[in-house]
DNA sequence: TATGAAATGCCATAACC
DNA sequence: GGTTATGGCATTTCATA
C-alpha cells in the first residue's frame, strides 16, 4: 500500500522513460496481447522486469489503455469525414463553447483546436449522408459564430497507427 | 485444423453479430484486458462461449487489432500536425505510392485518402518543429508528385474517442 | 452447430536474491 | 533487474442439446 503510494508520486513528478519503456511502449501500442516472454526477449530483458515497467506504465497513466479496435464498418460509423471549421473569431469563449458542444457529439470521434487559417479540425463518422447532414445542419450552418467550413470526404483510411501497425495474427 | 479453415470461410461470408458479440464488442473496446469470467458475467454467458466468441471475431478482422494507448505526450509525439496534402493528380500509381510512403514514417499517426480539392488528410505527431520540419522535406517538399501541402498547427485535442472511452483503473 | 463443464498448460503475480 | 513458486486465466477437450 506504501509501496503504491510511492509509486504514484513517483508517477506524477515526470516520465522518464528509457529505451526499455519505448520499446516496450512501440510493441504494446500495436498489440498489448502479446506475452510478456515474447516482449522480453524482443527488448532484450527478463520477463519479470517488462511485466512491471509496464505495469508502473499502466499506473503512471503513460499507458492510458488497452482496449480492441473494432471494425468502425460495423460500429454505426461507415463514413468519415473530415471537417474544417473557422469561427468568427473574438476571444477563447467561442472557441470553448465550440469544443463544447463538439465533445457532446456521437458523431465527432476526434477534434483539434488548430492553428492557422482554420480554428479546428474534426473527424466525424455517420452512418450515412443523411446523418452527416443533419450534423453539419444542427452544429455548423445554424450556429452563427461559425463563419465557414469544409469537408472531406474520406475514401479510405490508408494509415492509422492503430490499424496498419496491428499485429499479424496466424 | 479443419475446424479454423471452416471457421475463416464463414467469417469472409458477413458479420452476424449477435446481441452477445455487440455487448462483448462493446465491454472490450473500453477495456481488452477484462478476463473472461467477468465479461462472462456483464453479457450473462460461460467463460467458454465468451472466449470463444471472442477469438472468433479477432480472426473475422471484427476485432481489427488489440493496443495499447499511450499518452501522445509522452510518445515523443508532443506537436501534432494536421496536413492536408495536394498530388499531381492522375491515376492512382502516385495516390498508392503516397500512401505507401506514409505508412512507413513514424511520425504519421494516421491518413486518410480524401475526395475534393486536398488528397490526403495527415495527422503528424513530432517531438519538436525541427522533427517536423524534416519530415515535410523529405515526404512533401521534395517530393516532385506533391502539388502543395498545408499545415495546420494543434493548439490541443478537444476531443478524443479513444481517450475518452478509456477504462477506469483502481 | 453452439453451449457449458472440467482438465491441461500457459502466463502474470509476488516474494525472494 | 533477475529468479522462482504460486495463483489465475485461457485453451482444449468433451459431453450435451
Amino acid at each position: 500500500m506504501t509501496e503504491f503510494v510511492i509509486m504514484v508520486r513517483k508517477a506524477m513528478k515526470s516520465a522518464n522513460l528509457d529505451s526499455f519503456d519505448r520499446k516496450l511502449l512501440e510493441c504494446v501500442r500495436r498489440n498489448n496481447l502479446e506475452p510478456a516472454r515474447s516482449l522480453a526477449e524482443k527488448v532484450g530483458l527478463s520477463e519479470s522486469s517488462v511485466l512491471r515497467r509496464l505495469r508502473r506504465m499502466r499506473l503512471e497513466g503513460i499507458i492510458i489503455g488497452d482496449i480492441a479496435l473494432v471494425d468502425p464498418a460495423l460500429t454505426g460509423g461507415a463514413i468519415t469525414m473530415h471537417v474544417l471549421v473557422q469561427l468568427y473569431n473574438d476571444g477563447h469563449i467561442r472557441t470553448d463553447a465550440f469544443a463544447r458542444n463538439m465533445a457532446r457529439r456521437e458523431e465527432v470521434v476526434a477534434a483539434w483546436n488548430v492553428a492557422g487559417d482554420e480554428d479546428f479540425v474534426l473527424i466525424v463518422q455517420v452512418p450515412s449522408m443523411e446523418a452527416y447532414d443533419a450534423f453539419t445542419r444542427e452544429e455548423l450552418s445554424e450556429q452563427s459564430h461559425v463563419r465557414d467550413f469544409k469537408t472531406l470526404i474520406s475514401i479510405r483510411p490508408v494509415v492509422d497507427t492503430l490499424i496498419s501497425r496491428r499485429p499479424l495474427r496466424a
